[in-house]
DNA sequence: GACTGGCACTCTGTTGTGACGAGTGCCAGA
DNA sequence: TCTGGCACTCGTCACAACAGAGTGCCAGTC
């Protein structure tokens, strides 16, 4: 059974006053507040309808309607008009990423940006290693048998190891492996990185063999391990916006959610190229996240995606406006990276 | 007025009843659970003595006595035994840092570990920069005109900033240059650094002047600003244990507090050797935290200190317990770093 | 002088009742 | 197909009554 465009209309109007009051909404409030020029009763009709179908229900039998998880779905996918940034937001996000050090400031100013625009939690992934490119790998000798092994990522992340050495070299050989450590890595994508580094342990010379394996498979965990792993968050604060009526009485479980890195990874970090995904409720596979929302998107230099970014919060949310923030500030960190 | 043994016993026992139960105690359960040896009237005057110094309150006049602030103050420094940890515990301890690859990764497995222990939240500041010294700094021409600056200090932290040179300098000179800085500072403790910086600016050639100077305005950063302030937190869930009846009603504040980079350096960055601090309540500078309290220690290889954590949790915690581990916990961290 | 038993008193939290209002569902009529 | 009207359902609020916990105080005892 298909909804005509009256009950469409009367689902928007629901999620829009639900969003903005936070209380269920009943028929009159809403003919009252809509010029839908029909009656409180073909509401109601409507409304008997839209329950139906699962897109609105009753708290109670006396209340208003709320809408579902299927009902903000629907809304968001045919009936948000997208709401464009005001010019001082724009501003806003300007001035605030312009005066970043480096990345770890990068991420730590878009965090923090995310989540007072969007007043929700805001998480932001570091640009992933996979992703990148490597622009340097630097050694330094500690001692004999120890080395520290630098890899400067070309979106700016830096990584570092501590080596030990199965046997004593000389530092003039590891300046020489330097050299050719960076002649087969510089400028070559993380991802395809591992066989070049295997070549370069087959390439060596018996006597350094030891201590290019050594070497290379540091340079293999540096890559492969972890190397997705690094978050910022922000915004916790704002979980407790709207005094514990969203998320069902405790921030417990939500509070859970986000210390686990391997779920935050999973909720903004599965990124399609321009797309900015959104995920309500239920959808989110993770039970601790049920009556949350989590709009994520990717961003990077051009049109290359290196990480993702979100903001989560309760499934009643101002979708259009939290959409239109996390594009843009996504776009604006993307161009930012791509300075440099 | 001075306290006799027995009215310090009730307070005690008042306090030591209100932690583990999270209700006022009156004094009837207080001499049924406790083997006071006196009878509840007894137990009676002494509490309304002890209320009258302040160490206790009432609620409501129908309901039993709670700690003050001032009594958990007299608690900690003058009834609590020191518990000592658990051969598990300390097993716990020792297994989940041992396997730690990078400096990145104790501060990470420390914060949690700690959130995990104390069951409360926890903050561990890095490795300081000032308290650190210089083991390797490295220049990484990326063009004629920009140089990434690579600091590697002994605690393990990497800074790393990016450099635009006002003249275009080759990378021979820019290796030259990287010689002579290390020469300068390398093993030296970054609190000494800016001198050492302004004699190496004054003894460059004046053809390498500029490019020498902006090097160094550029190391002088990485040194001084926001060299303290890296943090790591976990366990902001444990803040919801106690259903809201710690902290008034609303996490909000406490929350906010915690998004404060500044304010958690106050709290845990500011450390004296070997000593275990513990603010209560009011103590805590900061309007946002005057229902919490702050157990804080410095950590470092040997008897130097290099960094602070410890954790924040409801005025009623477990003192002891938490104490203990906040110690024993810093105490790891310590030994470990001075394997490096 | 210190402790104890007992009693009156004060509150809080709970329970129950009734009035009120918001909101619905449904039906007959336009 | 829409509308006005009406009966019905519940949740909320205010108020009162009540039970229970805990205290303060006093007179009596060791």
């Amino acid at each position: 059974m298909s909804l005509d465009d009256r009950k469409l209309e009367v689902l928007r109007a629901i999620v829009e006053d639900y969003v903005a009051t936070q209380e269920p909404v009943g028929s009159k409030a809403l003919v009252e507040r809509h010029r839908l020029g029909v009656s409180s009763a073909t509401v109601r009709n409507d409304m008997a309808v839209l329950e139906e179908e699962g897109y609105i229900r009753q708290p109670h039998t006396s209340a208003g309607r709320v809408p579902t998880d299927a009902g903000y779905r629907l809304f968001v996918d045919r009936l948000s008009r997208v709401k464009p940034l005001s010019p001082a937001e724009r501003r806003a996000i300007e001035r605030f990423l312009a005066g970043a050090l480096d990345l770890d400031d990068v991420v730590h100013r878009t965090v923090r940006l995310l989540a007072q625009l969007t007043r929700q939690v805001a998480v932001v992934q570091y640009p992933s290693l996979t992703r990148s490119a490597v622009r340097h790998i630097e050694l330094v000798p500690i001692s004999t048998t120890r080395i520290m092994l630098v890899m400067i990522a070309d979106t700016g992340r830096v990584e570092q190891r501590l080596c030990e050495l199965p046997v004593p070299t000389p530092s003039d050989d590891i300046m020489d492996m330097r050299r050719k450590v960076n002649e087969k890595l510089a400028g070559q994508r993380l991802a395809d990185a591992p066989p070049l580094v295997q070549t370069l342990v087959d390439e060596s010379p018996a006597d350094r063999r030891a201590t290019m394996t050594c070497l290379a498979s540091t340079l293999l965990e540096t890559l492969v391990e972890r190397s997705d792993a690094r978050l910022a968050l922000a915004g916790t604060a704002n979980l407790t916006r709207g005094g514990l009526l969203d998320f069902q009485g405790t921030l417990r479980p939500v509070l859970e959610a986000l210390e686990e890195e391997v779920i935050l990874l999973k909720l903004i970090g599965e990124v399609e190229p321009s797309t900015t995904r959104v995920r309500i409720g239920d959808e989110n596979e993770i039970d601790n996240l049920r009556s949350a929302s989590v709009v994520s998107t990717g961003y990077g230099p051009g049109a290359t995606i290196v990480g993702g970014l979100g903001v989560l919060g309760p499934t009643r949310m101002d979708y259009p406006g939290t959409i239109a923030t996390v594009r843009a500030v996504a776009r604006y960190v993307g161009e930012l990276l791509a300075q440099n």
